[in-house]
DNA sequence: CTGTTAGCGCTTTCAG
DNA sequence: CTGAAAGCGCTAACAG
C-alpha cells in the first residue's frame, strides 16, 4: 500500500505542500474552496497528516504524561478517565506511568516522560515523596506540571485538591453528633499535604466538640488495606474506641476486615468511617460511611489546568479546591 | 537552555553525526573506544537521542496501543500493569484507550491509534463487538494485533486466553459436590468466546453430574454489578435455586447485593460463585468463591506476544491459554 | 491567497 | 572504522 503524504496529495491536486498543510491547520490564510477540496480529497484517500513529522517540526508532541502511584487503586483509575476525557477532546494523548509508591520510580518516570518529549505532566505523588528536585527540573525545562490529590507544597505549581480540612471536620462533627466519644483517627503519610490538612480538620472538630484528644488516639498508616488491618490490630491492643475514622477508604476496609475477624461488630461495637468513596465502599458490609470526592472532576480539572498552561505559557499557576460530600451509610 | 542534539555533540567531540548515531545503536561498526567516549560525553551533557526524529526516520514509534473496555474494571487495571511491565522493559511505551463497551468507540480507538502511529495493538473487545473489519484493517496495514480475555474468533490473530472451559467445569463440579442441585448459571454476552466456552463447561459438568438442566436455568448478563442485581431479581421471581454461578465477579457482587437486600442468606439459602477473583472478591461478605485468573500474567503474555511479532514480523500468530485456579471461600 | 525554500534531529547508503 | 549527503513528512518565513 502506497504511503500517502502531504507531498503526494499536493501533486494529485496540483497544489503545493504548504497549501495542503494550511488546510489542516486553523490557517485562515487559504481559500475556503481550496481548503474544502483538499479536505475532501484527504478523506477520500484516508489521509491524515503524520503527527510524528509535525512533532519534530513543532517541538510539540500533543502528549501529556501522567504519573500515578498505581493503576490498581480505583481512585486513580477513575481520575485517569477524567483526564483522558478532557485530553482527547483537546487532541492530546496520554502517556501513563506508575510510581508504585516509590520515590525512586517517580523520578525515573519523570525522566522517561521527559525523554518521550511530553508537553506537560500531571502527577500524584508517592507516599514517600518529600523532595521536589524533579519537579523543579521540569519547571526549568518549561514543562508545565499539575499536581493532584497527593500534593506537597511546591511553589509556583498548579494543584488540584479537595477541601480536605472541611470534609474531615464535617465527618468528625457527624461522628460526635452520633454520640461517639472515644474516636480514633488513622492519619495518612506525614509528607502529604492532604494528610496533615485532614488531621487538622479532625483535631479542630474534636476541639470544638469539646472532646479531649490524646495523642495516643492518632495512628498513622499509608493508603493500603494491609495498613488498615495492622492499625486495627494495634488499636485494639492499646485502646478501646467506639469509633475509628480512617483518612482513606482502603484503610477502613482493612480495619473492618480485622474487626470482623476478631468478632467485633461494626457499627455495634465500633463505628468505622472512611474517606474517598471508592466504588466498593457502598458494596462492602456494612456499607461504609465516607467522604465522597468528585474523582472524575478532579481528573478533568487537572487536565484543564495543564492544557490551559500549555496554550498560554505565561498564565499563572492555579490551585483549585473542589468540594466534597459526606456520605452516610451503615458503618457508623 | 541550549537544546542539545546529535549534531552538537558531534561538533564538541570533533566527530561526525553518523558516528554519534552509531554509538547509540547496536552498531558494531564503530571503535569501542570512540563509542565509550561518546556515551560518556552524552551522559555528562544529559543527552539522549530525540525519539521523535528517530521515529520519523525509522517509521517505528516504539509505542503500543492498548484498547480496553474501561480503566475502572479492576481486571483491566491489573492487566495493564502486566502489559506495562513487559513493554517498558523492552523500550515500548503505552497509549491506552477505553472503548467503554461501545463498538463505535472501539473502532474510533483503532483509528486514533493508527493515526498516532502505534507499532502494534493489544485489545480486549467490548461486549457489543461481533464484527471485525477494524481488526482486518489492522492486518492489512501490517499492524500486529494481540487479543486478550475478551476475544472473538478472528483468523490469523494472536490471542491470550484462560482455560475457560476447564475452570467453569471445575466450579460446577465443585458446586455439585457440595450438594447443590438447583444451580442457576448467569452467562456473559453471547458474542464473546469466553462466554460460550464458560457456558459449555457449565453444561458439560451438569451433564456429567447427572443434573438435568433446563434452559430456564441459564440467564444472560453483561459484566456489570447492575446486571447482576437485575438478574438476581429476575431469578428470584422465576425460580427457586440453591446456588447461582455467575460467569463474572461483578455480576456475583450484584447478585449478593440483591439477595442481601431481600434478606436471603448467602450461602445459607443460596450459594453464589463468581469468576475472575477481583481484588474485592476476598473482601466482600461473604467472601466470594471464584475462579482466579492470572491477570498480571495475562497482560505480560499479551505484551510478549505482540513484541515478538514486532521483532519477527513473519512469525506465526499464537494462541496462549493460561491456567486458572478454583478459589473456595465462604459464599458457597 | 499560494508557492518556494530551508530546516526539525535523526538514520542510512555510499565512499573513503 | 568514519564522514558526507540525502531524506523521513511536516511547518514557517518570505516572496509574490
Amino acid at each position: 500500500m502506497e504511503k500517502i503524504t502531504i507531498e503526494l496529495l499536493a501533486q494529485k491536486l496540483n497544489l503545493s505542500k504548504s497549501t495542503i498543510s494550511r488546510a489542516f491547520r486553523d490557517s485562515f490564510d487559504i481559500n475556503p474552496k481550496t481548503k474544502q477540496r483538499i479536505l475532501e480529497a484527504a478523506k477520500e484517500l484516508d489521509f491524515e497528516p503524520n503527527p510524528i513529522a509535525k512533532s519534530l517540526r513543532e517541538k510539540k508532541t500533543q502528549r501529556i504524561g501522567v504519573i500515578i502511584p498505581s493503576f490498581t487503586i480505583p481512585f486513580y483509575a477513575q481520575a485517569i478517565c477524567g483526564i483522558q476525557e478532557i485530553a482527547s477532546k483537546e487532541g492530546y494523548s496520554l502517556l501513563i506511568c506508575q510510581s508504585d509508591e516509590s520515590y525512586e520510580a517517580e523520578m525515573q518516570n519523570v525522566k522517561s516522560l521527559l525523554n518521550s518529549r511530553v508537553d506537560g505532566i500531571i502527577m500524584s505523588l508517592t507516599t514517600e515523596t518529600t523532595q521536589y528536585k524533579h519537579i523543579l527540573q521540569l519547571h526549568k525545562k518549561d514543562i508545565p506540571v499539575v499536581l493532584f490529590n497527593r500534593v506537597i507544597d511546591i511553589p509556583n505549581t498548579s494543584k488540584v485538591l479537595v477541601d480536605d480540612y472541611d470534609s474531615s471536620y464535617k465527618m468528625t462533627e457527624y461522628l460526635i453528633s452520633r454520640g461517639y466519644k472515644n474516636i480514633i483517627y488513622i492519619a495518612g503519610p506525614k509528607n502529604l499535604m492532604l494528610a496533615s490538612t485532614r488531621l487538622k480538620g479532625f483535631r479542630n472538630a474534636m476541639y470544638v466538640g469539646k472532646i479531649e484528644l490524646s495523642e495516643d488516639s492518632i495512628f498513622y498508616g499509608d493508603f493500603s488495606i494491609e495498613s488498615g488491618f495492622k492499625c486495627a490490630e494495634e488499636i485494639l491492643r492499646k485502646v478501646k474506641p467506639d469509633a475509628i475514622f480512617c483518612s482513606c477508604d482502603n484503610v477502613a476496609f482493612g480495619v473492618i476486615k480485622y474487626l470482623k475477624k476478631r468478632g467485633v461488630s461494626v457499627p455495634g461495637d465500633i463505628a468505622v468511617a472512611g474517606y474517598t468513596d471508592e466504588p466498593f465502599a457502598a458494596l462492602i458490609d456494612p456499607a461504609l460511611t465516607t467522604i465522597r470526592q468528585p474523582i472524575h472532576e478532579i481528573g478533568e480539572t487537572a487536565a484543564q489546568l495543564l492544557i490551559k498552561k500549555l496554550k498560554y505559557p505565561y498564565s499563572k499557576p492555579e490551585v483549585k479546591v473542589l468540594p466534597t460530600e459526606l456520605i452516610i451509610r451503615e458503618s457508623t
